[in-house]
DNA sequence: ACGATAGCAGACAGATCTGTCTAGTCTCGG
DNA sequence: CCGAGACTAGACAGATCTGTCTGCTATCGT
């Protein structure tokens, strides 16, 4: 992560334009997720990636192709960004209190616009490609917050888990809704009564 | 389908046919809430009022006017609902945990879909109409929790409405996006929990 | 009886949407 | 040097979107 000259032969493969189809991911990225994915058109997304149309059908096959691609790198990201983040605690009471400040970190950004997947799926039928990777994103963090629950000694992990998420996906709506930063906070101090209250002995 | 001729007063006298304004918005209701204010095109919305298209320009002036009219609707409805509910109980403990209740009803329906106004937030433009009704209904409820909290007796009502609000919003995401309709149940317990420790004396 | 009001039916304009297709350009391995 | 694959530019089709406009009908208060 230098600040090498691009024509530098540091590295061949990254000093090269990034492909048709990952300019399209990564302007699919900016666009949907800032203004959503049924109110932005492709003509948009190729504009912004500076593609040709044909790139993104032979790539993608359809725009509902890229609105999966582009859920499923948010999915990716956000678990290497919580995972990454979690690593430098040794506790599982931290690494769970840690989601909180992961979120917070991410709710404060300027272009923070709520969860992409609640996003996304409040303007997708009922049953269409957005709806599965939904479940798969919200499967994974509920998973994570009961394996840490069961880590940090909690009586009933699951149950744990579940008052969790509400903090947690709560804290999300408020930071997108009122515009308040605080919200992963406040859900960071009830979290850490309720894991206190669980794990008591 | 003039089986009845339209003059007879074949039905009892409120039973009147209702004005196109108001099929509109209960086409509008059902249409917009179960698919989105952006996904459902106005042609859809008129042909399920059965009424014509410049009744709905005449009534509402544009799309953005019928939305704003739709999410005021919802917004006076759920007033209406929760104070209602709210009657019954006493103590302003019951009322506060009574809140729950009504959501847990709520999202009980088949026809659930979680908020309407962060839905029809999720696929507007920031700054338009939508944003404004949306900050009214927030702050409808934040108001309705903080007053209610002190009521309670709470030491910080402020602050216990803010753990409150973060809980409420976290169920209605829990019920939407995993189908859970035990969330608010959830939700309700925690609350519990928190209204004690805020009014112990 | 009559004018005002509300409403219906639908053509129409103009924009925008997804998706296809043709044709030309660039790059790279062999 | 050559041919394959990746990419670009943009016309085009067909659907759908919002919004306007004309013309007709029914109802109601005076």
């Amino acid at each position: 992560m230098s600040a090498a000259s691009p024509a530098t032969a540091a590295s061949p493969a990254t000093a090269r334009k990034p492909s048709a189809r990952d300019r399209l991911l990564a302007a699919a990225d900016e666009l949907f997720y800032a203004e959503g994915v049924h109110t932005v058109g492709i003509d948009r997304v190729i504009e912004r990636a500076g593609v040709a149309k044909a790139s993104l059908y032979s790539s993608f096959g359809s725009k509902d192709g890229l609105i999966r691609a582009y859920l499923e790198g948010q999915h990716r990201r956000r678990r290497k960004r919580i995972l990454t983040a979690l690593e430098r605690y040794d506790s599982p009471r931290d690494k769970l209190l840690g989601i909180f400040d992961v979120l917070a970190e991410t709710a404060s950004r300027s272009s923070f616009r709520g969860c992409a997947f609640y996003n996304a799926s409040a303007e997708s039928p009922r049953g269409g490609v957005v709806e599965e990777v939904c479940d798969t994103n919200r499967a994974w963090t509920r998973r994570l917050f009961t394996d840490l629950a069961r880590d940090a000694g909690a009586a009933d992990p699951e149950a744990l888990a579940a008052q969790l998420v509400l903090l947690y996906d709560g804290s999300t709506v408020g930071a997108r809704m009122d515009r308040d930063v605080s919200a992963p906070t406040t859900a960071r101090a009830v979290a850490t009564a309720l894991l206190e209250a669980a794990t008591a002995r």
